[in-house]
DNA sequence: ATCTTGACCTAAT
DNA sequence: CATTAGGCCAAGA
């Protein structure tokens, strides 16, 4: 089964728990290509054909809503996760190293 | 096979 | 603090 390097992020898009968030490299780091951060980021656009993809909890480094202009309108992306218990401020994830979730947990 | 693009990251200016 | 530049990788045309 050759899955490609998209169903690899997203299989661990999907297991980011509610209220949690990671980062691209994060991602990319778990998957062994660390240097592949955009990939993942690319992965994550065309991630628009699945439903199961949280890609509101996929965040850049910084912590700030990077991808949250390619989502419906321009607050989805900061309602989705206030909705799960993060604040946002100024696009950037408050907290964020309280909220990030490692893929290897 | 070549060229372009992209929701990144780091460093330098 | 804002901007530029380079690197790195994968998929689509």
């Amino acid at each position: 089964m050759s899955e490609s390097f998209f169903e690899r992020v997203y299989s661990v898009v999907r297991k980011i728990p509610e209220g949690k968030v990671t980062s691209y490299g994060a991602i990319a780091n778990y998957l062994g290509t660390p240097k592949s951060a955009r990939v993942v980021g690319w992965a994550m656009n065309a991630s628009h054909d699945l439903d199961d993809v949280p890609a509101h909890r996929v965040v850049n480094r910084n912590g700030l809503l990077t991808g949250k202009h390619f989502f419906s309108g321009s607050n989805l992306m900061r309602e989705l996760l206030e909705s799960e218990g993060i604040k946002i401020e100024n696009d950037k994830i408050v907290d964020f190293e309280h909220h990030f979730w490692n893929p290897s947990t």
